[in-house]
DNA sequence: CGATTTTGACCCGCGC
DNA sequence: GCGCGGGTCAAAATCG
């Protein structure tokens, strides 16, 4: 077909992250940063730091402080100044007066950007911590609160309760709402996921839900929040008014591609425009299977066009060729960690916290986090090399990014399935259990040298895999056939 | 002819 | 209540 034409075509070009050229793309990516601002997503004051790049780079350039504010400021004074500079000094007191004032002004609103820029730093920081703060409470009493009601049921439960929080977005607010007195309002300004709310209430009161249960749940109620079975002893007070908001899981990479090969057959349902970008988003769904509520948006960035951003969301309903697995771990993974550092206790993971909140704004766009967004959304900047990925190189951090690729993958992906002694976790109290899954996991992974090599080339290979290839080329990256995605994870993939 | 894409209409949530 | 924007639907068009 034409399409896969052009994305084997893409593929060959070289522009991509390929499995087995990590070097030289990593020069090549790296040749890319240079050029490029780092900042991407954040980039609210972009332009007042482009026009004092602009500024100085002109007064480097002309060795003059005449020069500059011609570019900043459109008062037509480039009409003696950059040709010769003959003119200049006709009219010398003059503009450089006005060129003073300028750059006065100048100075004072990039000091301000800056100050701005720190307050909304501070602000996001203690917006976390806030939410730590509170979320870690909620989870004390709600703890206590289940221990007393269900003090007869094995410790399967809360194990099961607790892996799922951890690997579900939706299901990261249980214990917020295990108390009713506290659950609404605030559970949903302080959750990233506000609908989280409705997954855990129709968890909570009723069976214990099996691991089916859980994926089925969260992969077939796609758009259909009121479908909990469990939701049948309220009906007055369910939660179905709440919106379904998922975790998204943004990847950010380049390509010419319009799209990528992920594993998946898609079919595109629509096409908008987006505010604010001349390129339009297309939405596809997944046609592996009838009724499989996966979607993907995809979308080239407005600043540059060569990046293209999909988007992952729901859970196949299917069983997956093992690119498509691999991709689908790779990117929960992604949603467990976003959810895990929004959910957890501050001491637990307020390792993730920083790193996120640190990386948030600056160069280490390669995990972001956005909270203000309608859903919880963590961007995976794959515009840059893996090998400089910040959090990458502190492999002993916990915050370090636990991508589930080889023997990890069975367990982030799969923590209820694969967890052989729940009853051990579970006497541990749920903050720490989920800090020291989450540590124990991103600590194993972290430790191999070769996992950026590993997570470059497993997502190299997914998207490099052609469309013919799926369900018989695994690339070397261990995947389970079928193997469910994190439950309503949305990804967000973009091609290099 | 079936599958896929296109595209305008529609729905829904949100802010004012 | 209204307008806006994001997301989805579905009929028509296109493709292989």
């Amino acid at each position: 077909m034409e399409k896969q034409g052009r994305e084997l075509e893409f593929l060959h070009s070289g522009d991509f992250l390929r499995h087995d050229s990590g070097a030289s793309d990593q020069v090549k990516d790296n040749t890319v940063d240079l050029r490029k601002p780092i900042l991407k997503e954040v980039d609210f004051f972009s332009s007042s730091e482009k026009t004092d790049r602009l500024t100085r780079t002109q007064e480097t350039k002309n060795g003059s402080s005449s020069t500059p504010v011609v570019d900043v400021v459109n008062t037509g004074l480039n009409i003696h100044t950059p040709s010769s500079g003959i003119s200049k000094t006709a009219n010398d007191d003059k503009p450089k007066t006005e060129l003073s004032m300028l750059e006065t002004e100048l100075d004072r609103v990039h000091n301000e950007n800056k100050r701005l820029k720190s307050m909304l730093d501070q602000v996001t920081r203690s917006y976390k911590d806030l939410q730590a703060q509170l979320l870690m409470a909620m989870q004390k009493q709600a703890h206590g609160n289940r221990e007393k009601q269900r003090g007869d049921q094995s410790g399967n439960s809360s194990f099961i309760m607790s892996a799922q929080q951890l690997m579900d977005p939706r299901s990261s607010a249980t214990l917020d709402v295990s108390d009713p007195s506290i659950s609404d309002e605030k559970t949903q300004e302080v959750s990233a996921s506000p609908t989280q709310t409705a997954d855990v209430m129709s968890q909570i009161p009723g069976k214990q839900p099996s691991v089916e249960d859980c994926l089925d749940q969260t992969s077939q109620s796609s758009g259909s929040p009121k479908s909990s079975k469990l939701d049948q002893g309220k009906p007055g007070e369910q939660v179905p008014e709440i919106p379904l908001r998922k975790a998204r899981v943004s990847v950010r990479a380049r390509s010419e591609a319009p799209l990528i090969s992920d594993g998946c057959q898609w079919r595109k349902y629509g096409q908008k425009m987006a505010k604010g970008n001349p390129c339009p988003r297309a939405y596809y769904r997944c046609t592996m299977a009838v009724g499989c509520p996966v979607r993907k948006q995809v979308q080239r960035c407005a600043e540059d066009k060569n990046i293209l951003i999909t988007t992952y969301e729901g859970n196949h309903s299917h069983p997956l060729p093992p690119t498509a697995t691999a991709m689908a771990n790779t990117t929960s993974a992604a949603a467990a960690m976003l959810l895990s550092g929004s959910t957890t206790s501050k001491e637990s993971l307020s390792p993730h916290n920083n790193f996120f909140s640190n990386s948030l704004p600056y160069a280490s766009t390669m995990a972001t986090l956005s909270a203000s967004a309608p859903f919880p959304t963590i961007t995976l900047d794959l515009t840059h090399s893996p090998n400089s990925m910040p959090f990458l190189r502190v492999p002993q951090s916990p915050a370090t990014f636990p991508l589930p690729l080889h023997g990890c993958s069975q367990f982030l992906g799969h923590p209820m399935y694969v967890s052989p002694k729940p009853q051990a976790i579970s006497t541990v109290p749920l903050g720490q259990r989920h800090a020291s899954i989450m540590e124990t996991v991103t600590a194993a992974i972290a430790s191999d040298p070769k996992f950026n090599e590993a997570l470059a080339a497993a997502i190299s290979s997914i998207v490099g895999a052609p469309r013919s290839s799926d369900g018989a080329n695994n690339n070397g990256v261990s995947a389970l056939v079928g193997s469910p995605q994190l439950p309503q994870s949305c990804t967000t993939f973009s091609t290099n």
